[in-house]
DNA sequence: CTCGTACCTCACGTTGACGTCAGGTTTAGG
DNA sequence: CCTAAACCTGACGTCAACGTGAGGTACGAG
């Protein structure tokens, strides 16, 4: 599969797509003349990468977990990243929890004083 | 209060407090020689600032919102507006959540295996 | 009055994940 | 063989929320 195909399956970019390849987050085979070839695999990778920088970890976060997020298989050290990363999204979803119900507190408040002026 | 003092109890930097008052979130008075001066009020505002901020909402987004957001009051576009953040961040944490959920099941997949190896 | 600290205004630097040219090459189809 | 579309490698631009340094001013204690 060459690198727009990858591209539209995946729905990123192609420049996204070289930006991985060059923080060693994807590989690709050449062509003879020098163009990116992928196997099928890369599709489900690509989806994973797109996954944990959803989440917010760094590209250089990425690349040291994605081996055992993919084959299972980690070092203490790795393991300990993963935990790490693991809190920090939990931290990060109680904020964004507290943020959301502060926000519904207001959106309740004011949608009761506009029924009161109606 | 001067712009240390605010800087220390808010525990946000002095540049971030200039750049809050750059982007018209944050208002001081001054003294005859031009120092700013803040109202104790000053300190909730910036922290709610933070608040918002950390919900993932942009500068502009939060000049927009601040004044029904402390005052309760808002047209009908910022209610709108308040709605479309709010269902933001709770896309958001659905996103981390399933992210937290898969990063999980990696740690127990990898805990285990280390176990088997004891 | 003098010192030390806090403050002021520019204005350029930083970071991450790409976007966007420029200028050239490869590929697939007719 | 010819062409259009897709691809290639640099390399500079972007955006947000500040960090950082330069060079100068204000304030409060003694």
């Amino acid at each position: 599969m060459r690198i727009g195909q990858l591209a539209r399956r995946s729905g990123v970019s192609v420049r996204a797509l070289r930006y991985y390849e060059e923080q060693r987050l994807l590989e690709s085979a050449r062509t003879s003349g020098g163009q990116r070839d992928y196997p099928d695999e890369a599709l489900e990778r690509v989806q994973l990468i797109q996954d944990l920088f959803a989440a917010g970890l760094s590209s250089r976060t990425v690349v040291e977990l994605l081996p055992c997020v993919s084959t299972g298989v980690a070092t203490p050290a790795m393991l300990d990243q993963l935990i790490i990363e693991r809190d920090r999204i939990a931290a990060r979803i109680e904020d964004l929890t507290r943020a959301k119900t502060k926000l519904g507190r207001v959106i309740e408040n004011v949608a009761a004083a506009n029924v009161a002026q109606d």
